[in-house]
DNA sequence: CCGAAAATTGCAACCGATTGCAATTATTTT
DNA sequence: AAAATAATTGCAATCGGTTGCAATTTTCGG
């Protein structure tokens, strides 16, 4: 099992007789080469099969070319998408991505930044745990100058800059897109609100009520950790209500579309008994009956700015310092699930 | 912009006096360490903030703890739940996932590759590209002793150890459930045969037709890249077939849903007039009305097996190249969308 | 044809941990 | 207490590129 030597760019220098540094350089078409000496490098280089060891370089360098990314999970269409996008910014401009999930762990996350410090990825960009409640975990990575993005669930802090949605107005558009399909009683499906994305969205919320004068009630507001079971259980919670709401504004489509499921088990009809509208735009909105009325989160679209705005901050062609938020626009898109009136 | 200077083992070292030889041992947990050293090395590590450098480790011990994954696109719920299921088997036994997409080409499949062995990865995971002919780009991988595991999407070799599903097992099952319920002309929707998951599924379908006295129609084989644009598609060139399939058996449950409503909204019925059954058991099939039949494939479990195998190798625990094939058993679940009669 | 400027190339230290083997120290055994 | 064995620790080379600065070669104007 004796591994074949590996070939080095000392193979190339002795072989062509100039010394490894000429080399180097070479590979790395460093203008001070002379052409012709370029080409009989690279030309021997491919004859002998030589392949760069990143480890070495990286170790003098101190790059790595290499961005650390840590999710909460990576199966779901937003997540997913999100890391498709960033992935092909950072293909593109010759970065690899190390991906890593918290699992909704607080604890987690905290052991893989450690190790994505450790691995001296040159940037990091993080979407936060639902129980996440301090970023201690980010700051070696300010002192080392490291850069560290965030992206969905962002954490408020002058130090780091984050991609985001307008979560308040969405909310607001939303519940007032309800109000106007003459909703009264309009429940919320909230989640962790630690987290920005769904504080901002239940303020939204609220603000809507407020504005228009339908009013808060602290009762229609269901707390979840949005999963699919939660949907499930959250229609069965809001079958015993006294009295049914008619409608229903869920930060996000998974657990709605449970939700929903289950209520047209119960004989509900939507949007008549009770109008609904999710957040995400997620793949099910188009699938699912009635159509769902969803905000249309641009996932491929986020990942791509987060990762773009972190390359150019590596590159030194912009500044993420400069920059503390990144608002992306988004879209209340209505299907039938909400249409309570003829529009 | 300075940065702040590195803690090495050698700070460690000089502080307490000892060897750095003596620290990395005693970092690491070497057993001939005295305890009470061991002690003192992770105290004062931790006091001046240590955190290993993994190039300099990696460049001389030649191990990385890093899997390499190259998936044709990351964001299917297939793929990033197998992604998902290798992350965590991967986490906890302390490698890290590079992933990166080929976006089904063979060109970018082939690059990417190279990134990998250049980041000299422990072991290397691949589902292959829809168009990729040969894997003259993983040889080199053999060549130096680097493992590399297929799944779902494998090359037939007797070189490499692949994790799948009997592709065409689960076809002939689908195909022989859709005959028994009454089915005479059944369409399949066949993805680029040079693949081993859509050749199987091709054969099992023909196998079973035949096995039943039903003839094989090569006109009802509708071949496409099983998009969602090709579902659309696909549905309008079964409209305007002269005479109208009584069943569909799609390689994937995605193709199939968007195909599913372009029906729907064209007056079919399913299951009376067309009944279907797809691949996967995406989360769709049971959103879309009428549920999906569909084969379960469990992408989690896919992923998992694959990570642990190869894992197990590298570990040393057991040899994959003893292995060639593991298949995991699949299940055909039957929804309301294939049942013409009542069972 | 000479000397200065420009273009190329090389020296040698360095990045930070790992490791085979030898050396030192501690513990037992006789 | 000396000898033998076991437990610890350290030396010094090594992994494979990268880089500041000096050295060498080439080019060219006069």
């Amino acid at each position: 099992m004796s591994q074949p030597k590996e070939i080095t760019i000392y193979d190339i220098a002795r072989e062509l007789n100039i010394s490894a540094t000429t080399v180097s350089r070479g590979l790395k078409g460093h203008p001070t080469i002379n052409k012709n000496t370029r080409k009989k490098i690279a030309e021997k280089a491919k004859e002998l099969g030589y392949t760069p060891n990143t480890f070495a370089g990286s170790l003098r360098s101190k790059r790595t070319n290499t961005i650390g990314v840590i999710v909460p999970r990576l199966n779901s269409y937003f997540m997913s998408s999100a890391l498709a996008g960033m992935e092909h910014v950072a293909n593109k401009n010759g970065y690899n991505l190390i991906i890593s999930q918290s699992l909704e762990d607080s604890k987690k996350e905290i052991e893989n930044a450690h190790t994505m410090f450790n691995r001296r990825v040159d940037g990091l960009i993080v979407s936060l745990a639902f129980n996440t409640e301090n970023i201690a975990h980010l700051l070696p990575f300010s002192t080392r100058n490291i850069p560290v993005m965030f992206f969905d669930r962002v954490y408020n802090s002058e130090q780091f800059t984050g991609v985001v949605i307008d979560n308040f107005a969405a909310g607001y558009d939303v519940t007032r897109h309800l109000i106007k399909q003459g909703c009264k009683r309009i429940v919320h499906l909230a989640g962790n609100t630690l987290r920005n994305v769904y504080h901002d969205r239940l303020e939204g919320y609220s603000q809507a009520l407020k504005d228009h004068g339908v009013p808060f009630d602290p009762h229609l507001v269901i707390t979840s950790n949005l999963s699919e079971e939660a949907g499930v259980e959250t229609a069965q919670q809001i079958l015993q209500m006294p009295q049914l709401p008619d409608g229903i504004f869920s930060a996000n489509d998974n657990c709605l579309v449970y939700c929903m499921l289950e209520l047209k088990k119960a004989g509900i009809r939507i949007p008549e008994d009770i109008a609904v509208a999710g957040f995400n735009n997620d793949r099910v909105c188009q699938i699912i009956e009635p159509n769902l009325t969803s905000i249309d989160y641009p996932g491929y679209a986020i990942g791509e700015t987060t990762a773009t705005h972190l390359i150019n901050h590596l590159l030194g062609h912009t500044n993420i310092h400069n920059t503390n938020t990144i608002v992306l626009r988004t879209e209340l898109v209505v299907r039938a699930s909400s249409l309570k009136r003829k529009e």
